[in-house]
RNA sequence: GAGCCGGUAGCUCAGUUGGCCAGAGCAUCGGACUUUUAAUCCGGGUGUCGUGGGUUCGAAUCCCACCCGGCUCACCA
């Protein structure tokens, strides 16, 4: 959608506005304004004191969100992020009296303006600042959107999000719990003595993860350079470097398909706590979340979609077998070959394609039959250890590993292993993995060589628990500005 | 990547058996108004109907291609 809304009349006439304003020596962009409340504060400020006509002294800014002129009155609707208090304006009470044609006349809805005036409350019962002065703090150039309907628009609500935030209150709601979720997420660490750390972006090689990474270039030294998939080869670096507690809570790049589920970039919590293993992370996963979520949910039950999750603890703890079994009534064996699973499979309703291995075969069905049924937070236990590299292989059973993914609205939201730290172990399932030994990681082995202490490591979907927080259909209402593309490739 | 749905004024939206409309509300502009609050009243219409082709006497409407978005699927353990 082209812009042509800089060559219409009415952004003519805001430049005109402009205009006149210097003309008049006013600077429509100054510096700052010392104000003294904040708009909830100064309703707060108001006493009923049926003795005085005028109350209070104060001094606030904010913008100009509704006007309504009244000739020789006016009223205006003044919002800053504490809240909204109407403005009361007359030539009667400014102090310069031609200040109030100014208001008419050169300001617009929209505007920063910062006002002195004493409060009262008018005939209908609505605490108001009478204006003895404004200054105007910043000239809107564009109209807002419409005061009644808001944004609706969702391409808009992406590209425009200042928008969206300014005329959508829940929006602006809902992004203030994601702050409010990570920020407890962090506090609940802290006082357990974890320590964040931040690990590079920028790698020489995408590990830790299964999935295409996005490739950048670093000119003077001439090298590509990946952006990151994950920080877990990085984290587990500093386990060998004697942190027993660290966390990183930051951004993860996937050059992968964008769905209601998927943002290229989006933010992992992941953690390692030495010393524990998967058992110890699934309890920490139990009582770290529902000790946050508690926070803004003191039932510990949240709406998602049509479905409520109970996210009161414990959690039930069902292996991949357990749950096909549980969700569709299929029953499996570990002597199943591949087409005997699929053959399985299919005369329940499931197609599935071909896969290389029995346990991928099952984590298949599983991931079709089963994902989306898991509505409260379920922990899927001991997963192939085919398809888990960097875990440690099941105590009991060699061909799984300590391994669990966390589901909960259908969506995964976590996934943690008992951390192998075998560095024998380690290569051979990175060459299992590639071809070329110059593609894995030998500094990581060389690590794990000078000696890892066992632990116990965590990732969680931070974006995908938000969602399930807010009740929120599609990741890109839980982030803030998700990739869209570019209106123009000329831009 | 595939399928389905959508894109009309700054915003929210009407408008297809192809032709009387390119429209409404808000915003905006002109006027009236000294306590309004979705202010009210009177008067203006601001537009590349996503883009580009095509069919037709005539296209917002039908056809084709493309762009952007949403959903579903695929991909992504």
């Amino acid at each position: 959608m082209p812009d042509s809304y800089s060559e219409s009349e009415e952004y003519q006439i805001r430049q005109e506005k402009l205009e006149k304003l210097e003309q008049r020596g006013i600077d429509p962009y100054p510096h700052n304004f010392n104000k003294i409340q904040t708009v909830a504060e100064a309703v707060d400020l108001f006493v009923d004191d049926p003795d005085e006509e005028l109350g209070e002294t104060v001094k606030v800014a904010g913008r100009i969100r509704r006007r309504r002129l009244h000739g020789k009155a006016a009223f205006a609707d003044l919002v800053d992020h504490s809240g909204q208090i109407q403005l009361y304006l007359s030539a009667r009470y400014l102090d310069d009296s031609e200040q109030f044609d100014l208001f008419n006349e050169l300001l617009d809805i929209g505007d920063f303006i910062g006002v002195q005036g004493e409060l009262f409350k008018t005939n209908e019962g609505e605490i108001s600042v009478v204006v003895r002065n404004f200054k105007i703090l910043s000239k809107g150039l564009r109209p807002l959107p419409e005061k009644f309907h808001g944004l609706k628009d969702t391409e808009l609500r992406y590209r425009k999000r200042y928008l969206d935030l300014l005329d959508n209150p829940e929006v602006r709601e809902l992004f203030l719990q994601r702050s409010q979720f990570v920020s407890g997420l962090r506090n609940w660490l802290e006082n357990r003595n974890f320590i964040e750390v931040e690990t590079p972006m920028m790698q020489t090689l995408a590990g830790g993860a299964e999935a295409e990474p996005f490739i950048t270039h670093h000119n003077t030294l001439d090298l590509d350079l990946y952006l990151r998939i994950a920080p877990e080869l990085f984290l587990k670096r500093l386990l060998v470097g004697g942190f027993e507690k660290v966390y990183e809570i930051n951004r993860n790049f996937r050059n992968e398909g964008i769905s209601t589920r998927h943002n290229p970039e989006f933010t992992m919590l992941e953690l390692y706590w030495a010393y524990a293993d998967y058992k110890e992370i699934m309890v920490l996963t139990e009582q770290l979340l529902s000790s946050v979520i508690e926070q803004f949910n003191p039932e510990l039950i949240t709406e998602y979609q049509e479905n409520s999750i109970d996210w009161n603890t414990p959690w039930e703890r069902l292996t991949i077998e357990q749950a096909i079994e549980r969700h569709t009534g299929i029953e499996l064996n570990s002597e199943m070959s591949v087409e005997e699973i699929r053959k399985l499979a299919e005369t329940n309703g499931y197609q599935l394609e071909p896969a290389d291995s029995s346990e991928a075969q099952i984590f298949e069905l599983f991931e079709t039959a089963v994902e989306k049924q898991l509505i409260d937070p379920t922990f899927i236990i001991d997963f192939p250890a085919s398809l888990s590299p960097l875990a440690k292989r099941h105590r009991n059973a060699p061909e799984r590993a300590e391994r669990f993914e966390l589901f909960a609205g259908g969506l995964e939201v976590g996934n943690a292993y008992s951390e192998l730290n075998d560095p024998r172990e380690q290569k051979e399932n990175f060459l299992r993995q590639t071809e070329d030994s110059s593609k894995i990681d030998s500094d990581y082995i060389e690590a794990l060589e000078y000696g890892m202490p066992p632990a116990g490591g965590l990732g969680l979907g931070i974006d995908r628990l938000v969602m399930l927080l807010t009740n929120s259909a599609s990741i890109r209402d839980v982030i803030l500005f998700p990739l869209l593309q570019p209106l123009s490739r000329e831009d």
